[in-house]
DNA sequence: GAAAATATGTCAAGCGGTTGACATACAAAA
DNA sequence: TTTTGTATGTCAACCGCTTGACATATTTTC
């Protein structure tokens, strides 16, 4: 491949003013920069990001941690980063830590190693002392950990009293909240409090379960919700904490021959795309997810200035009104 | 952040001595291996893979290149080429072209800056001639080019011709085939092909429908969908291109107040998670997504050694059978 | 006792760009 | 006429790590 010097030589200038080119530095006549363009087009040539980062010792790259790719909400997750990355000038190290702690850890050692600009880490918690002394800006979305890290997070108790309330509103008088794992200290663990605030203040009857993380790392709640409904008669409106969750929950229903909304009404969390591919569609807790993502990167950048950031940063849920209602 | 330098200072050998622990290479005794192995990790020494990669001139980042991140089909075949990259230690820039031309030329020179051993292409086709001289191997997944480049596919008229028995098996005698894109030649359109040559054996109405790239870069097929419905009246089966649209076929019938399987039977294609999660679930064609991942890691990795790779390869495709037939 | 294997060290070039310091032109402005 | 601004060139250090060449020990092995 073609390099600086190769450049330099045709366009008969030296490395230095091709430099200048590229990086905008300097003075530059219009007419040498136009040569140089030309001779890197001719040659084919394209800066080597290796060697420029590592003489700028910054990278442009930002690391993202997952523990699903194929969930829907985390692809909609990646999806909104990369493009927020992009339109920034960033690109994305993809890292599926399949929600298993020590891949979790190989991969923020890798992020380290390619010293990307920064990690957005969506993957439950590590040890977050692990976290201290890593030289590198970490900002967590829907992730609790504190260490000197940046929590993205949505309204997940506004949430939770938004789905409840609406729930309540549509007729329902006993609840069920099908919510997330259980003992991991996650913003979401705010949805199932929003939950029964509202219910309690309501007088309404209701009841929250919990999945295990055994049931996340396959993501298959079938035969979980089957038990979870049959173990409460009655009810009559079913708040689960992820579209995920709720896409089974209708088909559960549909087996079960339990007519949604007719006989149970349904709310979903995240609104992602499967809220609108199931029949009924899907009632939801929209989160905003684009603008955590702009946020990620936009924290990551402040933090590469040296600005100051804060701990938590939390964004407004709103319902998005479909047909499990 | 610490530097070999430091490291070897520390341990009291030279740099060379630690480069030697960490690269494994020449004779080092266990002793000095366990001292300087100490010393990294007081020292929370990470390799700086900048400097690695370009002093080696090679970078073991693989980029990925798709028009959707959000796609079911894309999420899997990514989660897929994510798994199958890590277990042999090559890490993933990950890139959405949006199915905008200019984006996936854009993201060609990324990769190329960046030095990627390898690209997969799974985005539709820039020019070929665009790739001639890339001195990368491209790998495309679903996607003709041509070019140099190695084309892993499945058996997409096997596909269409499993998924199109299988129809008139159930006793369908009125087909309709909701296809890809028009006019983008893919691999995908050897589905009609092969429902077309079954229908015509078989001696059975059919009809072949295709979407437009402009429906495709929303993924929003509803209108569409119940337009090719209503214009095929006594419609009994319908074979779609992908379980995308199978599952927003089952939408549409659901408004419309066919019955599914009852009314029209439904095939779907790829196989992925929403099949599983509609209701009724999809009978689809499986593309074997994990094999294919893992073969375009490997063709990359043999491209490398210098080995000659396949113009095209081919898997074997088979049909999983749910509730929608 | 000599050859071979093992275990380090020394030195320095190289990977491909970036950047600061300084020199040298030539033009336009004061 | 002197400044100042513009446009390049020259030189070389630096980013952090790899690697080959070569030297020098100490152990093993035959």
């Amino acid at each position: 491949m073609a390099t600086l010097k190769d450049v330099a030589e045709r366009a008969e200038v030296t490395v230095t003013t091709v430099s200048r080119v590229i990086n905008n530095r300097g003075y530059i006549s219009e007419q040498t920069r136009k040569k140089v363009f030309e001779v890197m087009k001719e040659l084919n040539y394209q800066p080597n990001e290796l060697a420029r980062s590592l003489s700028k010792q910054r990278t442009n790259t930002i690391g993202i941690i997952v523990p699903h790719i194929v969930h829907p909400y985390f692809a909609k997750l990646i999806s909104n980063l990369e493009n927020a990355a992009a339109n920034k000038g960033y690109k994305i190290l993809l890292c599926n830590s399949k929600a298993k702690n020590e891949k979790e850890l190989e991969y923020i050692e890798m992020c380290k190693s390619n010293r990307v600009s920064g990690i957005v880490l969506c993957s439950r918690n590590v040890d977050a002392a692990e976290m201290k002394n890593l030289e590198i800006p970490v900002i967590t979305i829907e992730r609790n950990l504190e260490a000197g890290t940046v929590g993205i997070e949505c309204d997940n108790y506004q949430g939770g009293r938004l789905a409840t309330e609406h729930l309540i509103s549509c007729g329902c008088r006993n609840l069920l909240h099908i919510s997330g794992i259980k003992n991991e200290n996650m913003p979401a663990d705010a949805r199932a409090e929003g939950f029964t605030a509202v219910c309690g203040a309501h007088g309404v009857k209701h009841k929250v379960i919990q999945t295990t993380s055994r049931i996340y790392s396959t993501l298959d709640y079938h035969q979980y919700i089957r038990q979870a409904i049959e173990e409460a008669p009655g009810v009559d409106g079913i708040f689960a904490s992820s579209d995920l969750i709720a896409a089974q929950t209708i088909q559960i229903c549909a087996e079960m021959n339990i007519r949604i909304p007719e006989k149970i009404r349904l709310v979903g969390f995240d609104d992602v795309d499967i809220a609108k591919l199931t029949t009924p569609t899907i009632t939801t807790i929209r989160q905003p997810v684009r603008e955590m993502a702009e946020w990620a990167v936009e924290f990551i950048e402040r933090s590469l200035n040296g600005e100051a950031l804060p701990e938590q940063f939390k964004l407004p849920v709103s319902l998005v009104k479909r047909n499990s209602t």
